[in-house]
DNA sequence: TGCTAATTAGCAATTCATGCAAATTAGCAA
DNA sequence: TTGCTAATTTGCATGAATTGCTAATTAGCA
């Protein structure tokens, strides 16, 4: 994801407004390596915005994400989850805390698939499934 | 997942009871390659069994789940959807026609990953999205 | 045939997310 | 600086998927 003061220009570039409540949304997602759920920044955000609204929240995550700059992630824990790192990468999920992590996959392009005729692959997304150290 | 006759011989030792509806859903998923979601099969299920009801749809459901006699997948559709095929494979999910297929991955074992101290993973689920031939 | 624990049905409740409309406001132009 | 207008924010209603709960039913055994 582009920096606050470089999406701010990408808005304004695009007839988009910048609002203090994106403001605040682009300086909690840049960087964040937290893979927040919308609630969870929701809940950040009025920290320190009180009055913020969970619908705003989805709007400006589901903007940035049709811009390209967030990648929305689906462990199958309920809630999407949402990823300023919109590198090549995949995720590991620890069934223990549920905390989500990025990894970095060799060897992933160079998968050889078995049994699709005349299906055409666009992206991959691997989960690794496991328990992190402090929960083993 | 096993045969409707060996779920049957196998829910009984385990002192569970046969229902004609778990009949009926045993039937239904056994072989099934459609991947179909709790909703889908409670329309094929009425079909035969006007009247059955979707909780117990998906309370089968869940139950040969949890005695591994099922695969839960999310491709991030909204609905979860449920595959009799145990076996070490993964999926390729149709952005046009939303059809999911199981694929086998040469090599997903061997998958080098970086970044993760400490994290053992159990196992892995790998997504490939794309187009099908039909919808190319 | 009868007993009893397991199961079913159906409705309420929950969670996550989106639709909608009125009030507000950013950004531009004068 | 002021005013205009389209974009945005809110908050509430709505919707989809799934689970919780409980009374009525039933499978499987003695």
């Amino acid at each position: 994801m582009k920096s606050p003061t470089e999406l701010t220009e990408a808005f304004r570039a695009t007839g988009l407004k910048v609002t203090p409540q994106r403001q605040l949304l682009f300086r909690l997602m840049h960087g964040n390596t937290m893979h927040p759920t919308a609630e969870a920044l929701y809940s950040e955000a009025s920290a320190q915005m009180p009055g913020i609204s969970l619908r705003t929240v989805y709007q400006t995550l589901t903007d940035l994400a049709s811009m390209g700059e967030l990648r929305l992630i689906d462990v199958g824990a309920g809630a999407v989850r949402f990823d300023p790192n919109v590198d090549e990468h995949h995720h590991v999920i620890c069934q223990g805390c549920g905390n989500v992590r990025d990894v970095y996959v060799a060897g992933s392009q160079a998968l050889h698939i078995e049994g699709l005729d005349g299906f055409s692959v666009d992206s991959t997304s691997i989960l690794f499934h496991g328990s992190c150290a402090s929960c083993a």
